[in-house]
DNA sequence: GAACGTACTATCCACTATGGATATATCTAT
DNA sequence: ATAGATATATCCATAGTGGATAGTACGTTC
């Protein structure tokens, strides 16, 4: 039995979302994650360490991410994590969502050319 | 003089983007706007009274949405509101944003099939 | 036309979420 | 060995949300 309480529902929190994609891209430590989602966004997105280390370890609670084994030579004190199946399910459904949001802008043209 | 005071910044706030998405397709009063939201998000953005009426208002005063004429007919009660040139300029951002996030997430395969 | 139920705007309040500040430990480099 | 950077973690003040409540005006039915 594995433990997870309450699945979020959607719409995901910005930081979880931001988490879970980060984290599809390869498993990473805390702040690995936060430079990862900063420099994806192109620097929009910021996650402070109070936002960062409580959404991880909530995540984890709820069973969307796992602590992973670190790679060889890691600097000992990161903790590395990885995504699991359900959290995996749960990007999939907000990207979903996100999407429908361009779709319903770009009927209303509102988005910028080309984009 | 305009007086719209702090513009406000990406990301914008779920409620903000939401108000200003309905009121691109058309003029409409706060219960129509709330309702027009739930609707295009198939239920997923409800809305509720506290953050509908103080969000609308903060907009009008920062120069996003404006209130205009209502249409003839209409139960005098219902306050009209439309999208400034402003608020149009955001809400083609954050539409911008959206859309660089959904791409993300396309390219990291975590969107369904054919979305 | 009186009364009743409903629609609408508006404010209040309790709760949640965020992110900066701080603490503590450990790594790396000189 | 010391200094500075990196990393996790918690704390706290602030901001944001949404439900509850209030008050007013509309529309309908009798």
């Amino acid at each position: 039995m594995t433990h997870h309480d309450a699945t979020p529902a959607l719409p995901l929190r910005p930081p979880v979302f931001h988490i879970l994609l980060a984290l599809t891209r390869a498993d990473l430590h805390g702040l690995g994650i936060a430079a990862e989602v900063e420099h994806s966004t192109d620097g929009t997105i910021d996650l402070g360490p109070g936002t960062l280390y409580r959404t991880l370890k909530e995540m984890v609670r709820v069973g969307l991410i796992d602590e992973v084994d670190a790679p060889e030579a890691a600097d000992p004190r990161r903790k590395y994590y990885g995504v699991t199946e359900a959290g995996r399910r749960l990007v999939s459904a907000e990207a979903a969502r996100l999407a429908s949001l361009v779709r319903l802008a770009r009927d209303r043209d509102v988005l910028p050319d080309g984009v």
